[in-house]
DNA sequence: AATCTTCTGTAACAAATGTTACTGTACTAG
DNA sequence: CTAGTACAGTAACATTTGTTACAGAAGATT
């Protein structure tokens, strides 16, 4: 038994299930910015997260983005789930946002542990409630607030997920996941700064205070 | 049997379930403008939506609201589902749209059906896939579209749940939906129609043709 | 009819965000 | 070392959206 999988899952599947993900999963570990799930592909496997972060992004016609949420250890994600129960297209793309490691399960033994263990189906049902809630969530930050607490909401949850408090990212790439323009990202970093709350270098950002309020 | 329930989930749910249904169920029907949920209640039964619509709206702290979407026939509140199965408050508030005919029933009797019968799991599962495309077709919207195409999108999906080209509300009831001003509302409906793609009138408008392109 | 309320239209302005253009600086490759 | 490239800072401006204020029309109330 891979022993992250008794780590990450432990407490949520009985042995036999998790016998069976070591079994039938495929373990896999990608680097940062591997591309997992691209837009419009069909998927024949959905991924356990047993360590690092990956992010959801959405993306238009016109190939503009927006990032949606962070999945962590112990999630699974929530369109792969539809996608492979409903057997449609993914309508997300997902990137590693660190390395990543995770053990892939074929989409046909899905629906046999659903009908097989309760805990499995409660962790299905679980994670379409996370996901949802997160997706609400990020409905409240584009509707409700400003660009200035987006990017602060952005860096909070950069650090929780990448669990440094040094951000390697350029202010373009920022701007792609929140939607709007390199520009505007520069400007709102510089008020930041002058705020004593963030230092900025070239391609990282130090966080110093990010807290809302 | 209640001849909703066989209209609208026969195809879907196997005859025992359809009796159960319609056993264990409260047939309901609630006027236009009836809150269904509140956000911040406990929720204690599950609505199955047997005729009408009804609109699902998230609130803010500061009582700021959004459309989320619309439910119809055949469809239930993935919200209310996940949280009777988990046990949270509600995120959200549901209000009818038009008059509205649902059948309630007791949360004790979801994770039975879950366990019981396969059409419900995959309604389940497929209500929770409808819900997070629909959340994630918002969050389109908002990042996406400006606020000219999101009001003819409203309009469109306004015409289509209520099927009728006449759309009874005032500018500033739009304007809460979207979450923007009455103003930009008028000012924005006052360039449709001198486009000729709709007719304003005291609290209704007259839709002649909100296809996008 | 006179009054009051609600709804809509519009102007003038403010604020937030997006765009373009140009700078200098750091790093990279040859 | 030199040239090229990516990144960040900044100004000037355009556009979109939000705000305030007020006027007139439609409908409701007395």
């Amino acid at each position: 038994m891979i022993q992250e999988i008794q780590n990450n899952y432990g407490t949520l599947f009985e042995n036999e299930l998790l016998e069976e993900i070591n079994h039938v999963g495929t373990y896999k570990e990608v680097p940062e910015g591997f591309e997992l799930i691209k837009p419009g592909s069909y998927i024949k496997s959905m991924p356990l997260i047993l360590g690092g972060a990956v992010k959801i992004l959405r993306e238009d016609t016109d190939g503009d983005e927006l990032l949606l949420y962070f999945l962590e250890s112990g999630d699974t994600c929530a369109m792969t789930l539809s996608c492979c129960l409903g057997h449609h297209k993914s309508e997300i793309k997902a990137i590693a946002e660190t390395n990543t490691k995770l053990i892939m399960v074929p989409i046909e033994k899905m629906e046999e542990w659903t009908t097989k263990y309760k805990s499995w189906r409660n962790f299905v049902f679980d994670s379409y409630h996370k996901r949802l809630m997160e997706a609400i969530e990020t409905i409240d930050s584009i509707a409700f607030l400003k660009m200035d607490d987006r990017l602060l909401k952005y860096l909070r949850d950069k650090t929780k997920v990448n669990q440094d408090h040094i951000i390697n990212n350029t202010h373009q790439e920022i701007a792609y996941d929140l939607h709007t323009s390199r520009v505007v990202i520069s400007r709102l970093l510089k008020k930041l700064e002058q705020e004593g709350r963030v230092q900025l270098n070239r391609n990282n950002i130090e966080i110093i205070n990010v807290s809302s309020i």
